[in-house]
DNA sequence: CCAAAAAGCTGACAATTATCATATTCTGTT
DNA sequence: AACAGAATATGATAATTGTCAGCTTTTTGG
């Protein structure tokens, strides 16, 4: 039955895909300052992937044949530590791309790949990529870019959700990165919807606590709930108060 | 008086060069698989700088003109929270370069870097390292693989070292992280003697509870002290009980 | 729309961690 | 060897966080 569903996603995917295609190309933002020949050789060696909600892309230590760049849709990285605990390291969004690492050092990847909402994928031939690496000095110093910016994200959340801050500010920062970089949909909720579980494997604590601080935060009305979907009342008051 | 003492220091080190330089060269892990006339070339446009223990290197947001290869001692990266707190992202030991991310992309650095022991660095020019980069495929790509490897480390030791394991755990990991990256002296204490502060910046926690946690660990004879350094009495015995 | 499964919620109690002021030891410099 | 300043240690108290079992709501698939 779940193969119906997933099927028949795609099926109203592919029915879609022919107008979007034309009407806009893969933004590709880690690659935005390649010209466009080169954007043309990558588009060619390519295919689009239809992922349902919640599937796993890849998974730690797979080898991976295709690097994937999110058309649309959401997803996140994370590993498992030794007591089999998730650690979610970084939530991607449209344009990001996914397996550079195991395309460039021939590794199995380091991090599982799920998806947090339906996602579209570009998937580029491991061939094509390593030619580009290879050949290609402009592609090869866009990838270096890339993996700096990686970098210095990683290392950014990294002090933003870390511990020494309590949990409570931890929250009220991952509220506000969540705002300003998935943004809000028409009801003004966050757009990307996380699970409770999720939100807890980013800052390292438990789904309980994390419902009773944001019970805490709804009854200081710094935040509205509908169902699941959390509303922020304003951005100016959780930065104020946890920042 | 500091003037006078790191004077000292820089000559006696000054003496010490002849003698070393020809006897062993520059480890320069990240670029092993270089050829030797590229290293050779790295090695020509470059001048030895020795930094005396607990000095900076560089600074959050300053920019960069040299790409630094340390030779011989101990360099921590760090980022200062809103709350003005440290927090160290990366132990450095020898062979390992710093500011490769400010050189690829010319922004400001965005860690601070200060040495936890005397040492030695291998200062190479920003426009020999540019000019390798745009002319010299394999040295981009050498620097890709260098970056990769650097996500890797960061990712891995995010895992190691965060919350949702307890303090306790997460000590007795860095303390084995410690055996295993740096090694012991002969008295078969961590050659690494960090502060308890910085154990407390890598942590996220204080100063004080590090020290707490440490005298449990000694009570277990798990560990012991002598002076401020820290023995390790039974790797295996700490991996079982923490890991 | 229904049933089942998944996710969300509750609250009290236990465990962990932060903090403080103070005391001791260590380090580098004369 | 002695000094000053830094780092380390102590321990009790307060605050934060983890945990549990059971409950309610929401979502999912048909």
């Amino acid at each position: 039955m779940i193969i119906v569903s997933f099927l028949e996603k795609s099926l109203l995917y592919l029915c879609d895909m022919e107008k979007c295609e034309t009407i806009k190309a893969p933004q590709l933002n880690d690659f935005k300052s390649l010209d466009s020949s080169m954007l043309q050789q990558l588009k060619d060696g390519s295919q689009f992937i239809f992922i349902p909600k919640g599937r796993m892309v890849f998974k730690e230590g797979q080898q991976l044949t295709k690097l994937y760049c999110l058309e649309d849709g959401a997803c996140k990285f994370s590993k498992m530590d030794t007591a089999g605990h998730e650690h979610i390291l970084k939530l991607l969004g449209k344009g990001e791309l996914l397996g550079k690492r195991s395309l460039i050092s021939h590794q199995g990847a380091k991090v599982s790949a799920r998806t947090l909402k339906d996602s579209r994928f570009w998937a580029m031939d491991r061939g094509v990529i390593q030619k580009a690496i290879n050949e290609n000095p402009k592609f090869c110093k866009q990838l270096l870019f890339a993996l700096t910016d990686d970098l210095n994200q990683s290392e950014h959340s990294r002090v933003l959700f870390s511990s020494s801050k309590g949990i409570r500010q931890r929250l009220a920062s991952l509220l506000l990165y969540l705002n300003d970089k998935f943004g809000i949909n028409t009801d003004g909720e966050l757009a990307l919807q996380l699970k409770r579980e999720d939100m807890a494997a980013i800052l390292g604590t438990s789904p309980e606590y994390i419902i009773n601080i944001l019970k805490e935060f709804k009854s200081q009305n710094l935040i509205s709930t509908s169902k699941t979907r959390i509303k922020i009342i304003s951005t100016a008051a959780l930065e104020k108060r946890f920042s």
